[in-house]
DNA sequence: CATTTTATGTCAGTGTTGTTGACATTCCAA
DNA sequence: TTGGAATGTCAACAACACTGACATAAAATG
């Protein structure tokens, strides 16, 4: 992939603090603007960035248990349940006992769970795609590139399988 | 820069919703540890991300005033006044009655101040080097350009002045 | 000079999202 | 049958955001 400049990866790679200071600051800002338009459409559901994070990895893995989505998201049991159970009460997740294991629960979305994270996902990928359009190909894959290497380890499985997950 | 490639922008730019489903967790798990050592060095010192956020920007813009961290920072005043508080209390932050305006307050780092920001400092831009290093120059480009358009146009400003400031 | 606006600080209340700790239930597995 | 894993729930708490209201000082404006 790529090194298709005429300079070497050594010389280019000189960092000061201040490349790197920039770096940082992007991330903040960017990741702000990464939120934004889901977070406007949260606030009409009186819902927050916990619902829409369950939603996107619910409908990305359906079927997918408690567990895996502690391990996914990162956060407390009581916590994801807080907001798993809104999401159940209010009709956009569906919440199965296990077949193999009955202690687990099998998450899907329902119908109108499905319309709720396309609408979030639209609004989400929507600004990915103008920001890919405005940055250019190269900048695609750097970009992703730059990220991968940024997440913890752990971390990394979570994205880098299923490179590209039957469809 | 870049477009050095031998495909043109538009063959690469064909953007699957699985091409920016993929971008879109790369930010979530990323984000997060973009922020996992500066949290736990944080924990060790009873402060949050708000605290790390209102240090960097002070150190960034020495003198700066509460209302240009207001718009940098984007949140509401009371929110930012319980974390300077805290700062100016605990003695990291010197906030100085303004010599041209006396109603403004021009914020600053003592000394103290300025170890704990190098501190958290040195940690993310340890991982932001680790990445940069990983991913290859091309991507580093990708990424910034990536992430600038990715902004909302005005927090661009904040992010785009001084491109190089005085050093 | 009087009035208004601006910059800041503060108090009170609320909501979301995270945390710990404790405990109950269910059920697979040794 | 006992142990442990998976899940759910209750209570309490903390960080960090919000709104609304009010106070003070000083600049700006008439």
């Amino acid at each position: 992939m790529a090194e298709s400049g005429s300079q070497s990866s050594e010389s280019l790679l000189f960092l000061t603090d201040e490349q790197l200071r920039r770096g940082i600051e992007a991330m903040f800002f960017a990741y702000r603007g990464f939120t934004a338009d889901p977070d406007r459409i949260l606030e009409q559901h009186a819902y927050g960035r916990a619902h829409h994070r369950a939603l996107h990895f619910v409908a990305r893995y359906p079927g997918t248990t408690v567990n895996n989505l502690l391990d996914i998201l990162g956060v407390t049991k009581q916590s994801l349940n807080r907001v798993l159970r809104a999401l159940v009460d209010d009709g956009l997740v569906d919440s199965r006992v296990g077949t193999r294991d009955k202690r687990e629960r099998n998450l899907y979305l329902t119908q109108s769970g499905t319309a709720l994270e396309q609408e979030l996902s639209d609004a989400q990928r929507s600004r990915m795609r103008a920001a890919y359009r405005a940055a250019g190909p190269e900048a695609v894959a750097g970009f992703r590139n730059v990220l991968e290497a940024m997440m913890d380890p752990e971390m990394r499985k979570h994205f880098s399988d299923s490179k590209e997950p039957a469809r």
